[in-house]
DNA sequence: TAAAATTGTAAAAAGGTTTTTATAACATCA
DNA sequence: TGATGTTATAAAAACCTTTTTACAATTTTA
């Protein structure tokens, strides 16, 4: 029994203190009774010989590993940022750690859960599907540990699940224009239409316009991917033909990096932007007050959802809960320039500012 | 001997196989030649009970938790993402996982570190180390576990090390506004002062003035952090005045944060950007090219410095090697508009676009 | 052909905890 | 004072592997 590696054990401890391991357990996890006289001399022996639990050897005896898995599609953008903040602050807090994963693909998704289950590395897992969600359910099957899904609504699975109301976000936005600022007309411009995100927002935009009797057939356009020059390029073939200078439009775009492009390709244009068109974004992110026209933007709460995702593993482990949680967060409209809300006289070619 | 729990041990398949445990973990690690007619009886008894080692037994037998701990001070911005990119990548291909865990204070990195390794929770350790450092590395002491510092040069530490080289990107940023576009006078804005990289970039900037017998006195400002709105003042107050209508300048900004504040700044105050003064940022993050005037900026391989520092601990933790790394990498000057080099016409107030 | 080496497998030990069971010491009640 | 309870601790079992040791069976060498 003699530990000829370097490592302090329980055993130590116990020899030192003049006790057996189990007394010293049971004074470091302090759950049973101790007599106060064996207590402070384990402490003491503890102390002396600095001795430290091995987690390793806790985690095959608790069956648990203090651990909880983060996968996601990639590691780009704010998105990725507040959802580790949110996530590692609220284990922090609760004394485990996060393991971070990317899976792209179906596949991949599915053989990181199963994995990570099936050897029992972790006590639960945060998946983000972005995407087609059905055959990595499928093919995940029954799992043993808590899975939390995030950004898809998986109702009917019987998962516990985060959602953001992306649909009452545009709708919020695409609103905004017309209650505040009275617009003669709407657009909306999207990243892909295979996006979740892009349909769920474009569905908002359509429901507003609904709910003042407009069709949003003809006022919606959408493209291959989120990048900024594609967006350029659609603000200038699809929504500049149709600004009627005498007029006052609002777009609403799926997300920061497309009404960054809309307003510098609509400003090359020459149209003034707010005052002629405004503009706004999703997201919130850096690029959003990185600007001369500070974008008006609906703020998501990331960190929130990666607070809550940990949180619903940590009751699902702690067994107070039963029924599959659904949780809904609601986007909220940053107000700033490029709307035409905030100061109007930095944006305009050619204004006092000399240009 | 009989688990009543669900799961499945290599005791069960040995129970099913018809032969010993040992021989069942001999035919899963494949270390030890066993009979071909044994090992296909084992393999078939793990595929019908589709049996998965237990990683917490693994870990505790093998004193091993295949486990690599990164901790950085927070999780924003694009150096951070492209550093979990290129760490989960390495550390993908060799079977290990990612924890992630931030660190402030020092003492939040102390703290982190100790108990991780005492713990024997993680197989090593990477810690971004942006500020003062000997505090730190005197608190964490001896430790068991490899440790990677990255950002900060720990000579006589003898630890393994990655580091940026900052000077030098920013002496060819400086000397690009010199040799290509022959300005006549080149200014620096940094952030703080008390930010390693500021400091080594304000360096490699004064180290490109010296080389051709100017000296950076009065050429460099600082300010308290690395914010747009400080940066458009600062911008304003410090650089605009020094401007001469008839001249050419260049000012190299710590990042792109800053560049972009100058651009702003200058554009508002009718300085036309790049013709009359270029712009270099630093880093290459994604406000470098979501803007008209896309950023000319020295990308840092950051994706590289997650992989070494992975392969670093992966190393050490085999024992080929026994003398401590020290890997420098280097920035990479991305030519763009900013500086001037590219298209001349998009950012021209009252240009050809109708402004 | 006896001795030595090799091979294949079983049995046991080790890894360091937690948790259950057992036991001793002591207090409480009838 | 003997039965009953309570408390504090020790001992042992369990968690599930890996690894070492031991031992047969087989092959090789002298």
């Amino acid at each position: 029994m003699v530990t000829e590696t370097g490592s302090i054990t329980i055993h130590n401890v116990a020899k030192v203190a003049g006790v057996s391991i189990s007394t010293v357990s049971r004074v470091v996890n302090g759950l049973d009774r101790v007599a106060p006289d064996t207590r402070h001399k384990v402490k003491t022996a503890i102390r002396r010989l600095d001795f430290h639990p091995n987690s390793r050897a806790q985690a095959l005896s608790r069956k648990r590993t203090d651990t909880i898995s983060l996968i996601v599609p990639d590691f780009e953008g704010q998105y990725f940022s507040m959802l580790m903040e949110g996530a590692h602050e609220e284990a922090q807090a609760n004394g485990v750690h996060i393991m971070v994963l990317k899976a792209k693909s179906s596949e991949e998704k599915i053989e990181a859960v199963t994995r990570l289950c099936s050897q029992g590395r972790t006590d639960g897992v945060i998946l983000m599907l972005s995407d087609l969600y059905g055959d990595v359910l499928k093919g995940i099957g029954h799992i043993n540990s808590p899975l939390v899904i995030l950004d898809q609504d998986v109702h009917s699975w019987r998962l516990d699940n985060i959602l953001l109301d992306n649909r009452i976000g545009a709708f919020e936005a695409t609103r905004h224009f017309i209650d505040t600022h009275n617009v003669d007309d709407v657009f909306f411009l999207g990243g892909s239409e295979d996006n979740v995100d892009t349909t769920a927002r474009a569905r908002g935009f359509a429901d507003a316009l609904k709910s003042i009797g407009l069709n949003a057939k003809g006022r919606q356009f959408f493209g291959n991917s989120y990048s900024y020059d594609e967006g350029y390029h659609l603000a200038e073939e699809k929504i500049f033909p149709l600004i009627n200078p005498e007029k006052h439009y609002g777009v609403v775009a799926a997300n920061d990096d497309i009404a960054c492009s809309i307003i510098d390709a609509l400003m090359d244009k020459g149209i003034r932007v707010p005052e002629q068109v405004g503009v706004t974004g999703f997201d919130d992110s850096d690029m959003a007050i990185h600007r001369r026209l500070k974008i008006t933007t609906m703020r998501i709460p990331t960190k929130e959802i990666g607070r809550v995702a940990v949180r619903m593993i940590l009751n699902r482990l702690s067994g107070r809960v039963s029924e599959p949680a659904k949780v809904v967060l609601k986007a909220r409209l940053i107000v700033r320039d490029s709307c035409g809300c905030g100061r109007h006289d930095n944006s305009i070619p050619g204004d006092k500012h000399g240009k």
